[in-house]
DNA sequence: GTCCTGGCTA
DNA sequence: TAGCCGGGAC
């Protein structure tokens, strides 16, 4: 709560998730894996332009139309595939309504996702946060380097742990965790980069004595 | 050349 | 655990 007040107090709230539709969040989710936010949205752009942002359109259309379409986004031919197959999990599993699937329960949700092929934990966890307002803290590698960083983990831990702790440390709040998330992405972008950047950063009080740990 | 709101496979 | 996917911005 602490490094949550921190960011908070000095960045304010991030306005995440910059998506239109429910849909176009959970295309995002996939698009955005190890890739460029900016990129991202010249591959929605795209989409929405030739009509493929649809459920029906990525049933329907080749995999390689669709892949042409997300080209700016990297990836683009493992992304197609795990565009189409949400999208005919969501078509087999709730048919075809993103309602119905945002009806179910979170524990019960979380798994079907993960067992799409292209939805690990951390766009699972994007999209029961961000497209579902579910309470869920998502870890990525910047909440992992932070953690490290300072102290706060060994490194070794698994998604599923740092998720438990976080969790376990925060109050079930979808505000918060969403503007958390978002803060956490900003301060790894601009602070906490390969090479750390400390002078200045929100977080600089909290570091250990000898600086920061990798 | 490095990095980007990962996940799958061998 | 390493290698792979990959264009775009810097």
């Amino acid at each position: 709560m602490e490094v949550f007040r921190k960011l908070f107090q000095t960045w304010g709230p991030q306005h995440w998730w910059p998506g239109r539709t429910r849909l176009e969040i959970i295309v995002g989710a996939i698009l955005t894996q190890n890739t460029n936010w900016a990129n991202v949205e010249k591959a929605i752009t795209n989409l929405r332009r030739k009509r493929l942002l649809s459920l029906h359109a990525l049933l329907t259309f080749p995999e390689s139309t669709i892949a042409q379409a997300i080209r700016p986004a990297g990836y683009y031919n493992q992304k197609a595939k795990r565009l189409k197959a949400f999208a005919s999990f969501l078509e087999r599993t709730y048919g075809g309504s993103l309602r119905r699937m945002f009806s179910d329960t979170t524990p019960q949700l979380r798994q079907r996702l993960l067992s799409v092929p292209g939805i690990g934990p951390e766009t699972a966890d994007s999209i029961l946060l961000y497209a579902g307002r579910r309470p869920v803290f998502v870890v990525d590698a910047y909440t992992r380097r932070v953690m490290q960083r300072h102290g706060w983990i060994r490194g070794n831990e698994t998604y599923e742990d740092l998720a438990a702790l976080c969790q376990q440390a925060l109050p079930a709040d979808v505000q918060l965790l969403n503007e958390l998330h978002a803060l956490l992405v900003r301060l790894g972008k601009t602070h906490c980069r390969t090479r750390p950047r400390c002078p200045g950063c929100p977080l600089e009080k909290l570091l250990p004595p000898d600086g920061p740990l990798m």
